[in-house]
DNA sequence: GCATATTGATTAAACGTTTAATCTGCTTCT
DNA sequence: AGAAGCAGATTAAACGTTTAATCAATATGC
């Protein structure tokens, strides 16, 4: 096995030329029906596998895509690539993946290296308060679905409303929301969510993780046993990271979860599941909102140089807000002392079908 | 800005051949210094940056590398994929991701994609219980020093080792270990190395999450509680994500850490510091390993067709184990009921130089 | 002063694919 | 029967780089 079979092999075995065995494996050019099966026969017992490096060349496609996290270290990352790599495979799409180590300046030097490397598109989940300008190459954002040039994400302000509707059923009127940076536009857009369910229904307060930790170093005490001493029920994290220490400092505080207090999150990272009380959380459809941003990026790769649609204006506009799910587990409950089903918020029910896990 | 300038545009520009400005671009040739600057510059105005495609065809090297993890959505991927791909870009090389969704037979359709992409090399952590055959080109497995093929990993022996000595040197002479997987290599060192400690100074019991929810169902409780009320005093956890569950478990069981028992885990997850208590870990040092497991792929793409090296032995044998790093935390500290320092093993201390995270 | 190195450059082929343009027989129409 | 059309193939150029081989001119050795 001399390295591998091209074209030319199965030309020079047949005695035909390379030009008809190529169309004949693309189905492009002009080859009878006979010769067409004999030639992809050959190539399949030569083990023919194109190069796509002479393609690449031949094309100026490397149908290579970039992928590109603000922090690759992000607990979410996993799924995001996951959930990438399979809609670009499915496409025909290898996925190069770049870092930028949570550095805002880094971030771009990161795209650059991707399209050096000859990326044809790049999809970029942008670190919170930064902005992808124009790089000259397709591009497929994933942020919030209010960032302008956003291409697609999850629906994270009906998100927030569901996890508020959720906590309002269970009887709570008193909750704490927690956030780690104000300037996110995915986690404003979670919080204004949560907020507008709990608006002229409950009061909400809200917690910057970041800017205590700014105070009082990381890792520090976030007080919740002082909040629920002071009337709090149900905290609500923007990210299931933060639910996990919510839950953590209170049940070493000795409160109780669900029984004392709710605590939400948001992601369904991991380990949601297996924690003790499992977590209550907000999923987002990773299959789809992957398809959706390879699918725009594609065809932004297809259209380019014939189309020649400026690259603001996006083809897939308006179905680039993906549902989440709610998923109920043990981490929120009644509110303490309620009877079992009285008190309920009226006509809040059902507007989610939310996943209840067997426990 | 017609696409991309390239070598012959450089090479018009200037008057000279396309080979004299690789040459210079490359320092390989016979290049007089004067016309090598001024092709330099010319480069530079031009904004000339070489197509990989290009010279992927001619030197028939991709300069891109596979990443196959068994499962993408570990949690510890992130770290993988971070120190892999700033490894790989610091020597030139692209990373290109592959997923087998934990699906065993998958992995090797993984690398195959990866292969068939171009990839001159793979790095692959397997899944535990899958070795990896001869793919045809060079491959860097990650799994454990033991795993025979294996070409870099952590010390996870010794790390388990010093995990059990940190908590004989807290006092405790009753340990149970949690591990998922019985089949897993890396577990099974971290296993070992604990009870290597602890032979013949304290007990040791062994729990599998994984047959544990095969009766139970996903999610169950450990019965970690009625371990204590049996003088369990210590939880070592062979990964941080079993940790957490055990750390939530008890303190939902309303059992006090560290105050009544101790938990520790392995491979510092990003959120082990924020919990409460946080988590006293064993961290690998994905840098190095990262960067030697990339160093040994590249020896081998660059031998490979001169040196004809036996694809089984590899080059730099001997070095390939590297030391874990203790972080103490909050999750672990002294036995119940033991004065603040006595009965501590003696010669123990001294091994190792945990780092100690302040509060 | 003539053969020989050495330096600095050029030429040309090669990598594997795609694709527009061309060529050769055949069929079909008038 | 001659022109036109068409199916089925081939030719040849192009993509951008690397690199072995070659060549001219200058420096070195005896």
């Amino acid at each position: 096995m001399a390295s591998r079979a091209n074209l030319s092999d199965i030309a020079k075995a047949l005695g035909v030329s390379v030009a008809t065995v190529s169309n004949a494996m693309s189905g492009k050019g002009r080859v009878s029906q006979e010769l067409g099966r004999t030639i992809r026969e050959k190539a399949k017992e030569l083990g023919y596998v194109p190069s796509l490096a002479g393609r690449a060349l031949s094309t100026g496609r490397s149908h290579v895509l970039g992928l590109v996290l603000a922090d690759i270290a992000h607990p979410l990352f996993p799924q995001f690539a996951q959930a990438i790599e399979h809609a670009a495979s499915e496409a025909g799409y290898g996925v190069l993946i770049g870092d930028s180590r949570g550095d805002v300046e880094a971030q771009s030097r990161a795209i650059n290296r991707l399209i050096e490397r000859g990326a044809d598109g790049i999809v970029v989940v942008p670190r919170h308060g930064t902005r992808i300008g124009d790089i000259g190459r397709p591009v497929a954002v994933i942020d919030s679905p209010t960032t302008p040039g956003n291409t697609v994400a999850a629906d994270h302000w009906n998100g927030g409303r569901e996890i508020g509707r959720h906590l309002l059923d269970l009887g709570h009127r008193s909750v704490a929301i927690i956030g780690l940076h104000s300037d996110s536009n995915v986690q404003n857009d979670r919080i204004g969510g949560i907020r507008e369910a709990f608006a002229g229904r409950g009061e909400t307060r809200l917690i910057w993780i970041g800017e205590m930790e700014r105070r009082h170093g990381a890792g520090c005490s976030l007080g919740l046993v002082r909040l629920v001493e002071e009337g709090v029920t149900a905290f609500a994290a923007v990210s299931d990271l933060h639910a996990l220490r919510a839950i953590t400092e209170l049940q070493q505080g000795g409160i109780s979860i669900p029984g004392d207090v709710s605590v939400t999150g948001f992601d369904d990272l991991v380990w949601a599941g297996v924690i003790a009380p499992s977590l209550t959380t907000m999923r987002m459809d990773m299959e789809r909102i992957a398809e959706i941003a390879i699918a725009d990026l594609i065809s932004q790769i297809e259209q380019d140089g014939a189309g020649a649609v400026p690259h603001g204006l996006k083809a897939s506009q308006g179905q680039n807000c993906i549902p989440m799910e709610l998923i109920i587990r043990q981490s929120s409950g009644p509110k303490l002392g309620l009877p079992a089903s009285d008190e309920r918020t009226p006509g809040l029910r059902g507007s989610a079908s939310p996943t209840v896990d067997q426990v």
